[in-house]
DNA sequence: TGCGATTTAATCGCATACGATATATATCAT
DNA sequence: ATGATATATATCGTATGCGATTAAATCGCA
């Protein structure tokens, strides 16, 4: 038999990037939550930034950016059309002028109160699992961060 | 003691969501990710998309698509991207004109062959759970697309 | 055979992420 | 008090995601 040609060598297959799964499970996510945000005229992140912003009221910009891990410039247009449609009041703080700070309105903890994303309980699949899961990937994520931070 | 107001009832916190577990590790895997790619020239979904190239040869963009949960839309400016870097080749099927085919170049194997997110196993913290932990988190993905898909 | 329906990519518009920069305000050192 | 420095937010440019539409090619079926 004569030598085969050899095998172009294959390299890792996506299934094996962790990455991965954590990319195509957002996606997922956002797919799953759009057809329920629609109705209420969010998107996903905008959903995302009133309920940490129903974590502590009158939080400025930089608190609520290390809650979700974002900055000022991708949370400026998003909390400027959530005071657009109502959801939150912006105002610079009177103690420091640099610092704007946001309020929930009773319309965004109305929209909250009803959890909206509760009936995506099911349709994750993972049961009383999904506790255990939220924590082992916020500690994948807090470990990642803190690598980057190393370097950063 | 007069009656207090009623507090304000909290609302469910961040940290019970686990779609934001999956929001926030997928920009800490971006995060993570960019020092890396940037010396590659690639960005994150670039990278992403030349390790689901490698999988199978001559794929379709819409084959690719179904690998990646993208779209056309999407993929035709990366896919036109890698190609301008000299990664990927993009030819019209002979057989059906409709078809775009994709062939990963030698400079997008060297590339894959050396496994630039390997470094990143110890950043996760995860040890030897990281097997375990991307195949749930693909299960989780493939539960809320079948979800979506059924109400699509 | 021919023509409407289907399929595949590509294009367009909008909303994130994010690096880099700009602007306004506050702080600090002298 | 004042100028240099630091801080907080906003703006700008680029690269995704994605719904809607378009354009081209193929298919199906009378």
């Amino acid at each position: 038999m004569p030598p085969a040609a050899p095998a172009p060598a294959k390299s890792r297959p996506l299934s094996n990037f962790l990455c991965f799964a954590v990319y195509s499970a957002n996606l997922a996510f956002g797919r799953a939550y759009k057809p329920i945000l629609d109705e209420l005229g969010l998107t996903y992140t905008q959903y995302i930034a009133l309920v940490a912003l129903a974590e502590k009221d009158e939080q400025t910009v930089g608190e609520l950016g290390e809650r979700l891990f974002l900055e000022s410039n991708t949370l400026t247009p998003i909390l400027k059309k959530l005071e657009s449609l109502g959801f939150v009041a912006r105002r610079r703080d009177p103690a420091d002028e640099r610092v704007v700070r946001i309020s929930l309105l009773p319309a965004g903890q109305t929209l909250l109160d009803k959890d909206p994303g509760a009936i995506l309980f099911e349709a994750t699949g993972m049961g009383q699992e999904i506790v255990p899961m939220q924590q082992t990937i916020a500690e994948l994520r807090d470990n990642l961060l803190r690598h980057s931070r190393g370097k950063g």
